[in-house]
DNA sequence: AGCACGCCGACT
DNA sequence: GTCGGCGTGCTC
């Protein structure tokens, strides 16, 4: 007999024989050019007229799930990917490797008296109703920080459980999002399947065979990648955070899992739950324009009180009398949260010392030998560092190009902050937490220390910004909050807008009722900041979406990100003109003119970039679906950087 | 990934 | 002419 079957990579359905009858989704081993690939079995076929190979091994008895099989078409089409390129996502890394056999990491377990642990408060009941109307697809669930969306996640999975239905939780990352899971530990118990990023290949392997073979409803709790998880009595999707990038894949096959999940939920007429504080404004706008969007008005505790918000005009030199880098408004407040032992975050998106060395006689930047990205000091270790790949060279005294011994250190990062803060406050314990943090040293290992308040001042990076819950934190300051608004970015102000929400919602919380949030910036009228210091959403989403649409940019146009890295600028930009001026010639088509891309020189050579718009993404992926092979097509790029 | 095929520049 | 470098496409 004679089957398709779709094997792992650059590849799409090859036909095999097998001696046997095989189900569609059944994983078998099968020999393509010199090498041996799992492949996922798509349907039985009459002989074909060419000589075909043998399937060497059927790996499972049991099929995948048949909504997997219909992601590999969705995924492959929609995304203009390879079908191989799915089937390497639906299979765990090294399937057809034998494994030890270990103890069961979870099984099933009658859940903890459900409905009764969980008493919804009446805003939480009414965007629950709201969720449950229609018999599924997509609903986006805005509620601010603190206004119980968990709870209704939880409510929402009780609900699928007890149907004997499985449900998908999506996070963005697990370990910051531990209290998140132990809520849901103490609902489900056993039923729980945990995916995070320090399991092992093996363990993963484990998790798959076991979910694949294994009956009943399950909760599994995971990365984008969880979306795959072989669950065949699916019932529910939460997608949290759901403005996170993280959600989008950016290396091959990019997909975006709420796109993906989207499309489960239709074909399954389950429910998809987006929850955030700040949707993004595509998701936002669709979920009105579709009539559904759920909102959670109200904040779980009655008693949090809103921080006060102040915005700081960085070029007005009066208000940094004492410090270059910190106001004098924000030093008073320390100094005042030092002697009531409060706690105070600084937050800055910057590692490292100083982010540019520069020769003051010639002007000439240090770049990485690999990137050709300025290199940063990181003035502790006396080194200078690439922060794209691994690169590190002791800092030179003299030019690299002129030999002039005078270097200069330009911009500051959380390690310069670091210091200046411990020279102001000789006194007080200061912890920086950044990705140069060793491992045993990140906010999480140390987190009882800061809950517990034996940490005065808080500097860091991203890593503050998200999941944290400090009962002693009465202030935050952002050190410049304009830094990420001059990129050459359709999201750039949205990015800065979540960001700023988020790290004012660590003072947001209730436990503390006088708090207050210092944003220095040297664009203090920008209108971003100042919905994100009102915490004000609304008018945060109407501003951006008037701008995307006055540009012509997502959700009002479709767009494509097409890049081409070649050996010469030359080479590059005549493919580059080429290339577009074909795609110029289609209708309904918007090409930008082609540029540099962000990082324009690698040691590949030179990229450049053509970003192609559309009304209708059909037409759109049409047009781009049969370009020189070596265009990197990003279809939806969550950014153009 | 690994191989064959074919186009184009260098040269015994 | 011929050799071989590598860019391109196929693998059932």
């Amino acid at each position: 007999m004679f089957y398709e079957v779709v094997p792992e990579g650059k590849l799409g359905e090859l036909t095999y024989d097998f001696d046997g009858s095989l189900f569609p989704g059944q994983i078998v081993l099968v020999p393509v050019g010199k090498r041996v690939l799992p492949g996922i079995v798509i349907k039985k076929v009459a002989q074909p007229k060419f000589k075909t190979k043998s399937i060497l091994k059927v790996l499972y008895s049991k099929p995948l799930p048949k909504h997997l099989l219909k992601i590999i078409d969705f995924i492959s089409s929609y995304y203009l990917t390879e079908k191989g390129m799915v089937v390497s996502l639906l299979l765990p890394r090294g399937v057809q490797k034998k494994r030890r056999k270990t103890e069961q990491m979870f099984g099933f377990s009658r859940p903890a008296s459900l409905t009764d642990t969980l008493p919804l408060n009446k805003a939480q009941k009414r965007a629950l109703e709201g969720l449950q109307k229609g018999v599924g697809g997509t609903k986006l669930l805005y509620g601010v920080t603190g206004s119980g969306k968990t709870n209704i996640y939880l409510k929402m999975a009780e609900d699928a459980f007890k149907q004997q239905k499985s449900s998908i939780v999506l996070v963005p990352e697990i370990a910051l999002t531990s209290q998140f899971v132990q809520v849901f530990r103490e609902v489900f118990g056993k039923n729980i399947v945990l995916i995070h990023s320090k399991q092992t290949e093996a363990e993963r392997h484990l998790i798959f065979n076991s979910l694949l073979e294994t009956e009943g409803p399950r909760v599994i709790i995971g990365p984008r990648s969880a979306l795959f998880a072989p669950v065949d009595n699916l019932g529910l999707i939460i997608i949290d955070e759901e403005h996170e990038n993280t959600y989008y894949q950016e290396n091959p096959p990019r997909y975006s899992a709420i796109r993906v999940a989207s499309f489960m939920a239709k074909t399954l007429e389950i429910p998809l739950i987006l929850g955030s504080a700040t949707p993004t404004v595509e998701d936002f706008y669709l979920a009105k324009a579709r009539g559904s969007l759920v909102q959670l008005e109200e904040k779980a505790k009655k008693e949090a009180v809103k921080p006060e918000v102040k915005i700081i005009d960085f070029k007005k030199r009066d208000n940094f009398s004492k410090n270059r880098y910190f106001s004098t408004a924000l030093l008073n407040q320390i100094s005042e949260n030092l002697e009531k032992g409060y706690q105070t975050l600084i937050f800055h998106n910057r590692r490292g010392s100083s982010p540019l060395t520069i020769c003051e006689e010639c002007g000439e930047e240090v770049l990485c030998p690999n990137c050709y990205l300025p290199l940063t000091l990181h003035a502790d270790e006396f080194v200078l560092q690439c922060h794209t790949c691994e690169y590190a060279e002791k800092v030179p005294t003299n030019c690299p190009k002129c030999g002039h011994s005078g270097m200069l250190h330009k911009g500051f990062g959380t390690k310069l902050l670091e210091v200046e803060l411990t020279k102001l406050f000789p006194k007080a314990t200061i912890r920086r937490f950044d990705a140069d943090n060793k491992k045993d040293e990140g906010v999480a290992e140390a987190y009882e220390e800061i809950r517990a308040g034996e940490v005065d001042i808080l500097v860091g990076t991203q890593t503050l910004a998200k999941g944290l819950d400090l009962p002693k934190l009465a202030t935050v300051g952002v050190v410049q909050a304009d830094a990420g608004l001059s990129l050459p970015d359709f999201t750039a102000e949205e990015r800065t807008f979540q960001l700023l929400t988020q790290v004012i919602g660590r003072v947001g919380r209730g436990h503390l009722k006088d708090t207050n949030v210092f944003i220095q910036t040297f664009r203090p009228e920008h209108p971003v900041l100042t919905f994100a210091a009102n915490e004000d959403y609304l008018g945060f989403s109407k501003y951006m979406l008037v701008r995307r649409q006055k540009s012509g940019f997502p959700p009002f146009r479709f767009i494509a990100k097409l890049e081409i890295t070649l050996k010469t600028e030359a080479i590059v930009l005549k493919k580059v003109r080429e290339t577009a001026q074909k795609l110029a010639q289609k209708k309904n088509l918007v090409v930008s003119p082609p540029m540099p891309a962000f990082h324009e020189r690698t040691s590949k050579g030179y990229t450049w970039q053509i970003i192609v718009r559309g009304k209708s993404r059909k037409a759109l992926a049409l047009a781009i679906s049969n370009l020189d092979a070596n265009f990197r097509i990003t279809l939806d790029p969550p950014s153009l950087l």
